[in-house]
Parts: structure tokens; C-alpha cells; sequence
DNA sequence: GAGGAGATCGTCT
DNA sequence: GACGATCTCCTCT
């Protein structure tokens, strides 16, 4: 696995960048292994109340259907998880560990069950907003690591972005009449590197964890020259 | 810097 | 009643 480098710029909301466009259905309806990867470097938006708020995705993981030991919906459909057996792309959001929620996408088509969790996100649009969701100051000019913490983790970046269940899960990211849908502005991901899920107990041996290579706002331990 | 434990509650058996 | 796709804080080295 890359470790990440540290010379990585901070988001520059002035730079150039062309106009995201929502995601075709037909993107997700492929199995979870593709589309965690081709997901890479897309755009997570939450609009509302004419503010934006967007992170570049950075890593992500596939759980598979019902052969998948670790996946939600390895024992089945149930009334948590029928998100993942329905049609692909849309939202499916669970609550975790009593504190946290996490955001997935459906894929494959319906009946078949499978999803990718997104897992860290790039801040790029609307960090003051974000920092706000996160209860976080940001200082005048934030460091990597003050934006690092925004949004690097599954349940850090539901946070951030607002993402609950009451309120997303269900919600069709393909169009962006949805407040919360996955954007493509063109950037492709260059190197990406997989390895093993965390935070999983069961079927921890598939590399199913995506993530672009080099990017220091993915999820887990932090590279030591980050520092704390 | 690394590792461990607690928090806290929805879901499933 | 047990477990969990996490995060944060605290302690130890």
C-alpha cells in the first residue's frame, strides 16, 4: 500500500474546475467492484439552501451481495438494508455504533443486493459549512490536517455533509434534484491502490478497499510524517 | 506515536 | 441480549 505523500496541495476554491454533472444509473448498475473503484476522484454534493458543499471522493469499499460475509446484506433483505436489493443509485444510510451514520451507493440491478461505501472525501466546496456540521473551527488559513479531520471517515464525512438516515436514506444520487447526489467534473484518478476493508471482522481476506493513491485525506492510521 | 477502551443505540437473532 | 462497515480520548512507551 502507497503511503501518502505530503506535499499535497490545499483545496483551492478559486481554481479552475469544469461544471459536475450527475452520474448515469447505468454507472451503478455493475458490480460493486467496479464502481467502488470508478468512483474514485467523483464528486460527493450536498446542496441546500443555495449553499454547496462537495468532497472529492477518495476511498471507498465494495460489499457484495448476499455471498459477501461482511456486506449488510449477507443474511438477506431486511427493513435496514432493502436499499441495497432495490434499483442502483441510490442512497443507502445506516446508523452505526450509536454515534455514527454511514453513506453507500446501491448497486447492481434490482434484486441483486450490493453497494460501495464511500469512506473519506477531499474537502472542496463549502469548508466552513463542513467544519460547522463538524462542530470544528477552522483556522484563517486551515492546515491539511485541520480539513484532514473533516471529512476522513465513513462516519466523519456523513457528519460533515449532514447525512443521516431520516433525512437521505432512499435518496436517488443520480439526479440533482436530490440535495445529495455524486457528480462527475472530469478529474481522473491516477494511481489507485486496494488492499483489505476495515473495520470488519468477516471476510477481511478480498482486497475491497479502493482508495487514490498518494491522497492524504483517506481514513485510518495517518501517515507518521502527517504528524497528530 | 501507538494502542486500547469507552461511548451509545439500531438491528438482528 | 449481543454485536457492530466508527471515532475520540486517554494512557503508555
Amino acid at each position: 500500500m502507497a503511503l501518502a505523500r505530503t506535499d499535497m496541495t490545499l483545496p483551492n476554491p478559486s481554481a479552475k474546475r469544469k461544471v459536475a454533472k450527475p452520474i448515469v444509473r447505468k454507472f451503478y448498475n455493475r458490480d460493486p467492484r467496479i464502481v467502488a473503484r470508478e468512483l474514485l476522484g467523483k464528486l460527493l454534493i450536498r446542496e441546500e439552501q443555495g449553499l454547496r458543499l462537495a468532497g472529492r471522493i477518495v476511498e471507498t469499499e465494495a460489499y457484495l451481495g448476499t455471498e459477501d460475509a461482511a456486506a449488510h446484506s449477507a443474511a438477506g433483505k431486511t427493513a435496514r438494508n432493502f436499499i441495497l436489493f432495490g434499483p442502483p443509485g441510490f442512497a443507502y444510510v445506516y446508523f452505526i455504533y450509536g454515534v455514527h451514520y454511514c453513506f453507500n451507493v446501491s448497486c447492481l440491478p434490482e434484486g441483486e443486493a450490493g453497494g460501495v461505501l464511500i469512506r473519506a472525501l477531499e474537502p472542496i466546496e463549502g469548508l466552513e459549512a463542513l467544519a460547522q456540521n463538524r462542530e470544528i473551527e477552522l483556522s484563517a488559513s486551515p492546515r491539511l490536517l485541520e480539513l484532514r479531520g473533516l471529512t476522513s471517515g465513513p462516519g466523519r464525512l456523513a457528519e460533515a455533509l449532514g447525512i443521516t438516515r431520516e433525512r437521505d436514506n432512499g435518496k436517488d444520487v443520480t439526479k440533482r434534484a436530490s440535495d445529495l447526489w455524486i457528480g462527475d467534473d472530469g478529474y481522473l484518478a491516477e494511481a489507485i491502490v486496494d488492499g483489505p476493508r476495515i473495520g470488519i471482522t468477516k471476510a477481511t481476506e478480498h482486497a475491497l478497499r479502493f482508495l487514490i493513491a498518494g491522497n492524504p485525506y483517506v481514513s485510518g492510521k495517518r501517515p507518521a510524517s502527517l504528524g497528530r
